[in-house]
DNA sequence: TTATATGTTCGATA
DNA sequence: TTATCGAACATATA
């Protein structure tokens, strides 16, 4: 479940259960090598015998310093998660990477559908320029978000789920944001005004830090989080009388109450 | 069997 | 050249 809270939560979980212990063994368990994008050889000599000693995330990206210098950059795809276990018997299915650490705990990198990415990078910061990555969604300013979007013809779901300008939106916080501010997810960015546009990096915000407070768990977000009813007919409590109807924009299943999220007119 | 899935990338097209 | 679109990637589940 991995957009920007669902990596933020994970991202601790990684703090927590494995920083500074030193890894004692690797398995790769990608016969294919689709997750691995450095040689496997090469994330071996750069993890046996070190620790993690940080943790850093942009987006919907995460990473591990390691106590050489270099950082271990882990990307969830569309299935990805961690998960720290004890011994070969609980390993948990659709482990690709297990990292081993002293002290017997091991760390799977989990990724059934192998969207997701394994690699060893110089920096965070380099991997953001060389990938052209955006700024993350918790620190772009109004401005730099409004700039990022105005003017464009896209449909504004498209451009939200973009990363190259600002980092971390998926599709469920895509729908979740147009849904709050009552804008249509085919509406063109250059009809929306400024303050529409500020609005919404306004709702995306609370959208993701309530989540994240949450650990990302659905049962416990507020009832009226649009999440909780994103499928064909459902009714949203605030709307009786509008059933979500399901849509495809850029390719991707899109969920809206149709009575707030109107196109423009012209 | 068909459709869908919380993501990214790359080639084609305008 | 830049912006946008759609297919492809690999696998599970309903």
């Amino acid at each position: 479940m991995p957009e920007l809270p669902e990596v933020e939560v994970m991202r601790g979980y990684f703090t927590e259960a494995v920083l500074n212990l030193q890894i004692a063994d690797v398995e790769f368990l990608d016969p294919l090598n689709k997750v691995f994008q450095s040689p496997k050889d090469l994330i071996y000599k750069n993890l046996i015998g070190h620790a993690f000693t940080d943790t850093h995330r942009i987006g919907k990206y995460l990473f591990a310093r390691i106590s050489n210098g270099r950082w271990l950059h882990l990307h969830f795809g569309m299935t990805g998660s961690l998960q720290v276990y004890n011994d070969d018997y609980s390993q948990p299915k659709y482990t690709r990477l297990a990292i081993h650490f002293e002290d017997g705990s091991r760390l799977a990198f989990i990724d059934s559908r192998k969207f997701g990415r394994v690699e060893i990078v110089d920096s965070p910061d380099t991997y953001q320029e060389n990938h052209k990555l955006g700024t993350d969604l918790l620190h772009i300013k109004p401005a730099d978000f409004v700039k990022a979007l105005q003017n464009r013809k896209v449909a504004i779901k498209t451009a939200l789920l973009d990363q190259k300008h600002f980092a971390g939106i998926g599709n469920w916080i895509a729908d979740e944001m147009l849904f709050e501010v009552g804008i249509h997810p085919e509406e063109p960015c250059e009809k929306l005004s400024e303050n529409e546009l500020k609005a919404l990096l306004k709702s995306a915000v609370e959208i993701v830090k309530t989540a994240i407070r949450e650990d990302t768990h659905y049962g416990s977000f507020p009832d009226d989080f649009f999440v909780n009813y994103r499928k064909k007919g459902a009714i949203h409590p605030d709307h009786p009388h509008s059933k979500v109807a399901s849509l495809r924009v850029g390719g991707r299943g899109t969920f809206i109450v149709p009575e707030k999220q109107k196109l423009k007119q012209g």
